[in-house]
DNA sequence: TTGAAAGCGGTACCAG
DNA sequence: CTGGTACCGCTTTCAA
């Protein structure tokens, strides 16, 4: 609507001072500062976003590639886009969607044509494309997920191997030497990096504490529920009795269920730890243990990097692994072996 | 990285010859066009986006405002939000994501900042509070979607209302008198502005045609597997032989497995039709005759409509409603009454 | 068919 | 503590 010259006018100050004192980059008198206040609310100003890119080094945006792969989850993913964005806006950067219309080619349009002042990359793969061109750019970008090779690359995750390794400790402590790891859909371990990650620490774990893992997977590409429902059922008959679930809401009640129908309680007959579920497993039937995976926390520290990449700060590339949190529910029973 | 001065330089020419030979607002000469090129393309030339801003009058970016209700559904609402993407991108346009915090924050933000050429509204609600800052803006606004009052609007949406008619129409020359509606949850009828827009149309088509409509909801806020499965034996029951199912994936999975478990065989004993689906229904264990949502089709009528709007066209605000289409697969027998 | 130059609306340096 | 002003890189008249 209106320009700075009107608001420095309407002041009766010089445009340089209605722009510091807006940016606060330079002392203003309190008099000034609130005359130009008052214009700028009288006026109804508000910067030009195309004048302020041009002028100053920002836009104030931020890039979100998100490849949206067939096996993805689409609620969580949605959870994560959300509070990449909420994070981002909070510190007054708003965020570009990047399709994957070629992911490379969205990546290096936006950073060639200065639009972005980083990129936060979502859904990584574990040979994902945008590692080289993330690492061919200046424009600083943040993975959220960890890549098989990311040497020079910065990346924020929860620490999903650590994830395995307190799950297995509970069940461990608790007196098993068998458990379950009830996993996610096949394909996933092939095309997502952090079912490998959490299955990893739970084998390394569950070696050093010599206790055995029977490793199922919930079906091909979408989570099957015939699938998943005899392997409960497989497992119980050959007399497992403690389970980690790394999976969607569905087969968690699935497991519920199953186990119900048996009259196994969960707490007392058997034990079961929900592992970086990123839905809220206090809405299940049945209240357990749960090492979350919280969007907002792994959004939030990667946008804290990328805000500081952009305001100058220097750092090394680096893996940021978060670590997990045991919410107790009482879903642990006494083990027999 | 490279400017427009260095291009022209490159290439023995002056910098608006340059622009007018990417932009071809002017006919430039087949032989100084070759050289500029060569030069863009030696030089990795890309505009710098604020400075298009500043400059033009576009900045090529729209807006999408997207709620995110506790009630939505997140795989198709996914599914929108990326066809909304890819159809800007393949006109030139980069999409910017405006969650909820306020969004009418949002939107006036990056309107009075001329930050995005126009903005499109994602899952509106039938009291949307962004139907008051679009009539208040000048930034041209495309909902998807039809809130209650519409008036002085621009609005593109499946015209679920039909969709209603061609269900009702094809069970009713099939011979049914009597069918049954198997709906959303039952938040939607109130959050949502297209499952009563549907229910309407099936109502309204039934009682010309003198068939009785049984409204089935499937649960209170998230879908409950359960009451499906009761409302679907209970139907039964009754003597229901004809459905039309406006629902999620799972709905109709637990419809066609109770129906196989009766010994009903699809287009034989019962008659189902998928009403406003976004999901692949030809991916389920039965194929039925489906009335799809294809949010393609939608977004990229209203990406058109942004475009045009911001190259100038001038139109009346208007609801458009895009014509259902039928897909037969088999799965209407022949009604009995 | 092409070039020169006036902005677009800010930012931030240089003076005072 | 404040003002003047040189850009930022591109678009688009106005002239030639």
């Amino acid at each position: 609507m209106s320009t700075i010259h009107e608001v420095a006018k309407a002041a009766g100050v010089s445009i340089s001072t209605v722009s510091y004192a807006l940016s606060g980059k330079r002392p203003v008198s309190e008099k000034t500062r609130l005359r130009i206040e008052h214009a700028v609310t009288a006026l109804g100003y508000q910067p030009e976003a195309g004048a302020r890119m041009l002028a100053g080094r920002r836009t104030n945006i931020f890039a979100l590639t998100e490849p949206l792969r067939a096996d993805t989850h689409a609620p969580t993913h949605m959870a994560f886009v959300l509070a990449a964005a909420v994070a981002a806006r909070q510190r007054g950067y708003d965020i570009l969607l990047l399709t994957d219309e070629q992911a490379s080619e969205g990546m290096n349009r936006v950073a060639a044509s200065k639009l972005v002042d980083a990129i936060l990359v979502l859904d990584v793969a574990p040979d994902d494309e945008r590692v080289a061109i993330a690492r061919s750019m200046r424009t600083p970008t943040i993975f959220i997920g960890v890549p098989d090779d990311h040497s020079d690359l910065t990346c924020v995750d929860l620490d999903f191997g650590a994830v395995g390794h307190l799950a297995v400790d509970r069940l461990a402590d608790a007196g098993y030497s068998r458990i379950v790891l009830l996993g996610q859909t096949e394909v996933s371990y092939r095309k997502s990096n952090f079912p490998r990650r959490l299955l990893h620490g739970v084998q390394a774990r569950a070696a050093e504490r010599g206790v055995d893992v029977a490793w199922v997977t919930t079906g091909e590409i979408a989570t099957d529920i015939a699938v998943v429902r005899s392997a409960v059922e497989t497992a119980l008959d050959n007399g497992e009795r403690a389970f980690i679930v790394h999976a969607v809401g569905d087969v968690h009640e699935v497991l519920l269920a199953t186990l119900h129908e048996r009259g196994l309680r969960v707490g007392v007959d058997v034990s079961v730890i929900s592992a970086a579920a990123s839905f809220d497993t206090t809405a299940l039937p049945v209240k357990i243990d749960t090492i979350p995976l919280v969007p907002q926390r792994s959004c939030e520290y990667a946008v804290d990097l990328a805000v500081r990449h952009v305001e100058g700060e220097r750092f090394l590339p680096e893996v940021h692994l978060l670590d997990p949190e045991y919410l107790a529910a009482g879903s642990i029973a006494p083990g027999r072996g």
